[in-house]
Order: structure tokens, then sequence, then C-alpha cells
DNA sequence: TATTGTTATACTCTATAACTATA
DNA sequence: TATAGTTATAGAGTATAACAATA
């Protein structure tokens, strides 16, 4: 599990992870709060931009979100006119997130500062680190 | 920021990360229910069992987490019996968190449990992958 | 003046259950 | 029967400000 040596801890992979996590989320609020977007609007936002109609259960899937909390988020989104809800001609149950002309604009604003955000998270690594590093999240979350 | 192709997505460090993060710690707290811990009751236990006493700002300086939330936790640890809070001999504004002897005893019978979760985390990596991902995460934290 | 621990508080996030309308 | 979306709600986590005791 570790030994503490000195001040330092080995610490768990699970705190190291959350602690990954809090620090990367805080970063990007904070970044993204000029544009009043929050990290996983912008990432909802993207994704509907990218996809051209998103059922909501695949935001929820790509995001790792209960349903419930995506119905919160696109609620959100459609409330500052960012994205729309349109009816699916093949599946009348589910709802096609699209992203408006505003919500194109407001994603290409956004660029630089996910790009520096992207650059804050992983800071401490060289170039040929981070892709290594993100290959590997990747295979982690599945 | 990236682009869909089919049904993946160029997922944002951010997202992978939230979703790493959440994953793990889901599994941890689901594997370390029956014990009556929570992960981040175990990490705290374990610094102080491995320390032989620490300050609750330094648990927080490890954990990632907020003063007032380590008050919460140690409360919660020292309810149970886990730790005591002693005074600091060379500092009395500090309270030196301990690892009571059910503490220790309680961390011995958590040992496996903490075992599986780690691989569980990270279970879809080689063994050398663990320990490059691990390491690269440690730099990412810090 | 700055720091440790504490309390109170507000806000966000997460998760579940129950419901509807479709499939 | 199962699935997409919704609502309500409860619980956990996060963050801030203000305070007493001590440095």
């Amino acid at each position: 599990m570790g030994t503490i040596a000195g001040t330092s801890v080995d610490t768990d992979v699970v705190v190291l992870l959350a602690r990954a996590s809090g620090a990367a989320l805080r970063t990007a609020n904070a970044a993204l709060e000029p544009l009043g977007l929050r990290a996983r609007h912008y990432a909802a936002l993207t994704i509907a931009a990218e996809s051209g109609g998103v059922a909501q259960r695949q935001i929820g899937a790509l995001l790792g979100l209960d349903p419930s909390a995506v119905v919160t988020l696109v609620d959100d989104l459609e409330g500052r006119g960012l994205v729309q809800r349109l009816p699916d001609p093949d599946d009348r149950r589910a709802r096609l997130v699209t992203a408006t002309a505003d919500g194109i604009r407001l994603l290409e604003r956004a660029g630089d500062v996910a790009r520096e955000v992207r650059q804050a998270a992983l800071g401490a690594l060289s170039p040929a680190e981070r892709e290594t590093f993100v290959a590997l999240l990747r295979r982690v979350v599945g």
C-alpha cells in the first residue's frame, strides 16, 4: 500500500487519480468561467457540435454521466441557446441534441482556452510523455 | 479538441481523468464498504498509521482535501475509535492524528481489498504499463 | 501577521427511484 | 419487457468565510 519516507507518501492510485481529476477540473472550470461554461458543458457542447446530433444517452456514456445529470446539463445549454433538442426520426423516444449557430460560435472562442487547460493539466510532462499518458489513460477508462 | 469517428470520441484529458477517477472511487468505495470505510477514510488511516502521527494540515495536503474536509474525515475516524487526536508538543495549535490499535487492525484486514482495488483500477494495463502510468500520474499531480 | 483547527453554510455532484412515452 | 428521457430527492463532496488559539 505504500510507506512514508520523509514527507512524501507512496500514495494510492485512487488518491492520485482523484487529485489529478480535481485539479484538472478546477483549472478547466476557472478558465472557462469567463465564457459562462463549465468543463462539463464544454465537453457536451463539443460532442453535440462534432456529431451533428446525439442522443442524450450517448452524451452520458461518453462523459460518464448519469442520464438524469445529462438532462440538467442539456437544459442549461438549451436555456442559453447553445443547443437544441430535435426529434429523432428513427426513434421517437430519443431527442437529438444539436449545437446551434451560437453554440458553434462559442466553441470556436473556447478553443484557445481548452488548449491552455490541456497544457496546464499535463504541464509537468514532455510532449512524448503526454501522448503516452493519454493513451494509457484512455485504456484505463476503457 | 477532437473529432468524432463512429461512436468513439477523442475525448478531452479533463474528461478522461474525471471518468477514471470516478470509476476508481466507486470501485474502491464499494470494495471497502463491508469494512465500513470509504476510500478517503482508508487513505487517511493509512497515512496516520504509517507516519505515527500527522498534523491534519498534512493529511489535507497529501490527499488534496480542504482543511475543513479533513476535520469531518478525522471526526469520522475518531468516532469509530480508529484514530486519536493527540497534542503536538512542538506546536500547540496542531493535533497529531495517530492510528489506534483498532485502526491498525482494520488496516491489516483492508490490505487485500486495497490490492484488488488497485488491480481493478488499472486492470486494462500490463504490469509494465501500470508502472509507467503511475509514475507519469504522480508527476502530473506534482 | 500568519497559521492550525474548527464551525457554519452554500453549492455542486452523484445516485436512485418512479414515472411517461415509446420500442 | 426494455429503453430514452424526465422529475424529485437524498446523499456525498467541495469551497468559502469567519473565528479562537497559537506561532
